[in-house]
DNA sequence: TACGATACGAAACAAATCGTTTCGCAACCA
DNA sequence: TGGTTGCGAAACGATTTGTTTCGTATCGTA
């Protein structure tokens, strides 16, 4: 649906099924000069500050080589997020479903920590008006985090490891709730010493 | 600082010192019918689409009255939100701190749960991008709640209620967050069931 | 009552931004 | 080589933003 999806489909795809296609082919070099450009300019500038234009002509290219791909500002701003090396890194295995909670909230404060907090806070917050910018935030960095957290707590509630009292949205908002404040109240505090104290804080709360 | 805050000063200045001032007075019909007007129509759209000069329209006023008086769109919204009825009602007398706290959480998620919920999730979204928008929304919302919950916290904390092993500001982080994060990721799910079991659990997380 | 000071609302203003369209050229496949 | 698609530069119309101007209205005070 989104278009950072649709990215990843068309990719997909390439692997999968050969797909030819006629015509010339979609320029390698325009894509990443594109998000490349974005990333050096959102570390100087707001989400909402950052237009096309500026992207255009940061990396070269023809605004309308930008609008051809992506539907808007999010779509790229996500696409360029995503494709920073160490973001999709994938965890080690965890020995209960205590430690894989922990696991995931530190990798997501690792992740708001540095210079991409505020760009994923300005796009949460985008997404609060803008209906296009919520589908794009929630398909791809929310509702994968989101699901994956109610995931551990589930598992870990049938093994007992969590109070099945609990509901499970709760435990999810319990969890990840504090972090978001955080990073949208005082995000100066959500720094490495939360990030050592707060999971193991936050998943203790929850256990039986 | 804020124009919302001065705004206050003013009326305040007009209770303690009569500050005698010549030429027209400013128009207190113009005034209450911009903040309805900015009220009626934040029922209908978000504070992003709002416009100034929508709301001199609908309110009859001339735009200039409105730049004259507020520094900026969220200015207006803030002073319109507090303008509403109901909003600073106080809280009855709490016989703890635990209690205290509950009614806190009880009365943000009142708020947050209506109609107010939405426009104050994006004042929230506009304060991170926008330096003048945090300075208002915080001096006006965010700090004198977190101020409170801060107090109570911490009285708790010397009464013996609450666990003095956690750190104040990850309390208030504990207990506000949630709240925070389910309304800006599933705003649908803060409703009455959520405000009634949400500030128990919550403050019995924190308890000793 | 007249005057100075300030507020009011309508209108016009320049400047900026947005997404689209047009165009000539480039790159790939059959 | 011809067909097809991508590329980038430029210009576009439509909006929006906050400011300024201007004539009028409403107050306190001389």
């Amino acid at each position: 649906m989104t278009q950072a999806a649709l990215q990843n489909n068309d990719e997909n795809n390439s692997e999968a099924t050969p797909a030819i296609k006629k015509g010339r082919p979609r320029s390698a070099k325009s894509k990443t000069a594109i998000l490349k450009a974005t990333n050096s300019l959102l570390l100087h500038m707001s989400v909402q500050e950052l237009s096309i234009e500026a992207i255009a002509k940061k990396a070269k290219v023809g605004k309308t080589t930008i609008y051809r791909w992506w539907p808007n500002k999010t779509a790229v701003v996500m696409d360029a997020l995503i494709s920073q090396p160490g973001i999709q890194s994938p965890l080690p295995t965890p020995k209960n479903n205590a430690e894989a909670l922990i696991m995931q909230l530190d990798k997501l404060i690792r992740m708001l920590n540095g210079n991409n907090g505020e760009t994923i806070a300005q796009l949460f917050s985008e997404a609060q008006a803008d209906e296009k910018a919520k589908k794009i935030f929630s398909g791809t960095f929310l509702t994968p985090l989101l699901d994956a957290i109610e995931f551990s707590v589930e598992e870990g509630q049938k093994a007992r490891e969590f109070r099945a009292s609990l509901d499970t949205k709760m435990a999810i908002d319990l969890l990840c709730g504090p972090i978001f404040f955080r990073l949208m109240s005082r995000p100066e505090e959500l720094n490495d010493d939360f990030r050592e104290t707060y999971p193991k804080e936050a998943v203790r709360l929850i256990s039986a």
